[in-house]
DNA sequence: CCCTGCATTCAAAATGTTCTGAAAGCAGAG
DNA sequence: CTCTGCTTTCAGAACATTTTGAATGCAGGG
């Protein structure tokens, strides 16, 4: 094949791992996830294991992570008996299916929390002493703040994922924050 | 010190490690952000590494490490050889350090090396048979996908480092995408 | 119902990361 | 200049994660 052809597809391939890595996946998922995007046809997990070189073992699990992930899906290819695999090349949908069920858990999570905190303090607040009490007032100031960058996290994340349609990324130029 | 204070604290540094985590830092990194954050006074590296029950070794390392991201500050204390460090508390700040000189620096280069692939794949067009001619064309389909995914990271990563003022978080109600 | 060819699982090995503590470095006081 | 008390460094240990490949599971064809 053409030098170029395999260059774009080697640092494509490199590019998705590294993108994976960044959003706290395994290198190798995201690597999976390039050979898919840039193969026209659906790829078995043998081929996966040849072009990236690793134990078959290691594809299928990965695979089976990424369908999980609605990142891959699977394919069904008449007269086989293997899998294949091909990859969500809508990015928009990836994206949807990653910060809609991680991220999101995540922000809600860490606002229960601190919710929680603010409440342990009011309710211990008659029971401590004058130097406690300067403290806490100190922990409620510091989890406010805390409490106002996840809310913006949060609506932020609606943001994003509110817009049912898919969100054409062509077209957006500007993002404004009210 | 009250219970309730006391699980305050705990859970807030639990809370400051795993946010660490997921934005690709350390978790010990995270929890003397945690233990700082909730300390008045400045802490010294002794201080920190008594309340984390780590080395004193690894106190320093990771307190360097958050110092050079603008998350940790040293202070100078009068008559004391000791360092000490207070934490960043505009969390406003501690995100503009992040993504300003980690995230924007990613996705300025993937959008770097998408362009060399695009320009790669024009260069190689006319030296290509007509196969490699139609897979060429397919990856020049999926890395525009990627591209404009990029793109959209690029203005959002503006709209929030290029107002220039501290945004107010509390303040914020509403984002638009247009 | 068995056989075949695949996918899946998982224990052990390989690899990568983080932590520790002893040694070295360094700055200020005297 | 030296001594002191702190910080920094870094090699090795501890720990965590990832990968492999052999064993097992499973489905569909005959």
């Amino acid at each position: 094949m053409h030098k170029n052809l395999v260059a774009v597809n080697s640092s494509t391939v490199s590019g998705m791992g590294r993108l994976a890595r960044f959003f706290g996946f395994s290198e190798v998922m995201g690597r999976l996830y390039g050979i898919a995007l840039l193969s026209p046809e659906a790829m078995s997990l043998d081929d996966l294991a040849r072009e990236l070189k690793i134990s078959k073992g290691s594809v299928s699990m990965n695979m089976r992570a990424l369908e999980r992930w609605g990142i891959a899906k699977e394919v069904w290819v008449r007269g086989e008996r293997k899998k294949y695999y091909k990859a969500e090349s809508d990015m928009w949908q990836v994206i949807r299916n990653v910060l809609g069920s991680r991220e999101q858990r995540e922000v809600l999570l860490a606002l229960q929390v601190l919710g929680d905190s603010v409440e342990k303090l009011q309710l211990a607040e008659s029971e401590l002493s004058a130097e406690e009490r300067e403290l806490a007032q100190y922990y409620l100031e510091r989890i406010g703040d805390l409490q106002s960058f996840f809310q913006f996290a949060q609506i932020a994340l609606e943001t994003i994922l509110g817009s049912d349609e898919s969100l054409d990324f062509e077209a957006i130029t500007k993002i404004e924050i009210q």
